[in-house]
DNA sequence: TCTGGGGTCCTAAGCCTC
DNA sequence: TCTGGAGGCTTAGGACCC
């Protein structure tokens, strides 16, 4: 059996271990509320307010006017969450991390109990409250664990995968988001079981491929997929920003590029990595996003030539669409072993 | 609601080579 | 020499995830 455990609130939890005094207060972890930040995290005193994750800021700001907003602290939430994966490679055979907060977990039978265990070390270990999905695979368990939080664990019978699935809404299911959902409700499809009863020639509503293949496979609870103990190469490395108000000035634009460059490079050279593919993002202010990208004949992980190849990209970009623009991003792909 | 920042994966079109 | 198709690479965009 598989584990999928997911972490209750992170951020929120690390900063009100940092910040005993604000227990039992709504508390957000997000941008600016003035700005145009969004909430990471909402703590579930928060949440009894209407906050939810990727709301504006400005929003959870109207909705409980006396909520206290923290700026997140990345390095701090990633100590807590190294400490966390070194208890549950301790306590597991095989530990697949999906970011900071959620992974999947072999686990050992009796396997309920074996939950129970993991549970709770990461309660008495961590100082973290988690919530698991204990099923026969992935997708079953991303589900489950999903359905008693904070602090449940909901076990998923062998055999019972489909019935456990087939009433909950369409959108709980991975990889349906809100335009999917859409697609399929269009076509009258609102919960899981509907759309594992799909049939062959209605699959274009999923865009036909083999996503739409695979996601009614899913809805079957059937996922082959095993737990991955050894993660996978980074295939790109990117940074990007939405700017305080919309910047239509090229100078500008092109100081930024020249900036971030180097951390670019360093990111890339800390990898053991060369990129051979620099891509330009903007918005606009109606929330297009553009992207420009050049393949190089030479690897690189010269700042220097991320720089002016993402200057040429910049140019090409502002002659189709003069600005302003919202965001300004640089990245790499297509990144190979150095030395190669 | 008025939408961050860091990513991954998929698709489709155009081009090139075999 | 011309043509057709298959397949790979690049580019752009879209959808989704935490």
């Amino acid at each position: 059996m598989i584990a999928h455990l997911d972490l209750d609130a992170f951020f929120a939890a690390v900063e009100l271990h940092r910040r005993p005094e604000l227990r039992g207060r709504p508390l957000v972890v997000g941008g600016d509320p003035n700005g145009r930040g969004v909430v990471a995290t909402a703590s579930y005193a928060a949440r009894a307010f209407g906050i939810k994750s990727a709301m504006s800021c400005a929003e959870a700001l109207r909705r409980c006017p006396h909520v206290v907003f923290v700026r997140p602290d990345m390095a701090a939430y990633k100590e807590w969450s190294e400490r966390l994966w070194d208890v549950l490679r301790e306590l597991s055979p095989a530990v697949e991390q999906l970011g900071m907060d959620e992974g999947y977990l072999m686990l050992r039978s009796p396997a309920v109990e074996h939950a129970h265990d993991i549970q709770r070390a990461v309660r008495e270990q961590v100082r973290l409250s988690c919530s698991l999905g204990v099923a026969s695979c992935k997708v079953v368990a991303k589900i489950a664990s999903d359905q008693k939080k904070p602090g449940g664990i909901t076990v998923v019978p062998i055999g019972e995968e489909a019935a456990f699935l087939a009433p909950l809404g369409i959108r709980l299911l991975p990889g349906v988001g809100p335009k999917t959902e859409g697609r399929l409700r269009a076509v009258g499809i609102e919960t899981i079981g509907a759309l594992a009863t799909l049939a062959d020639e209605d699959l274009a509503a999923l865009g036909g491929g083999q996503m739409g293949r695979e996601l009614r496979e899913r809805a079957r609870g059937i996922d082959p997929r095993p737990v991955a103990s050894v993660p996978a190469e980074r295939v790109s490395i990117s940074t990007e920003e939405t700017f305080e108000r919309d910047i239509a000035d090229i100078q500008t634009l092109r100081e930024l590029v020249t900036e971030w460059a180097p951390s670019l490079a360093e990111a890339v050279k800390r990898r053991e990595r060369l990129a051979r593919t620099v891509t330009l993002k903007v918005r606009l202010s109606d929330f297009r996003t553009l992207t420009r990208a050049q393949t190089l004949d030479h690897a690189t992980d010269d700042a220097s030539t991320i720089a002016s190849v993402a200057q040429r990209l910049l140019e090409r970009l502002i002659d189709d669409h003069p600005g302003p623009f919202r965001l300004l991003g640089v990245g790499v792909t297509n990144l190979v072993p150095a030395g190669q």
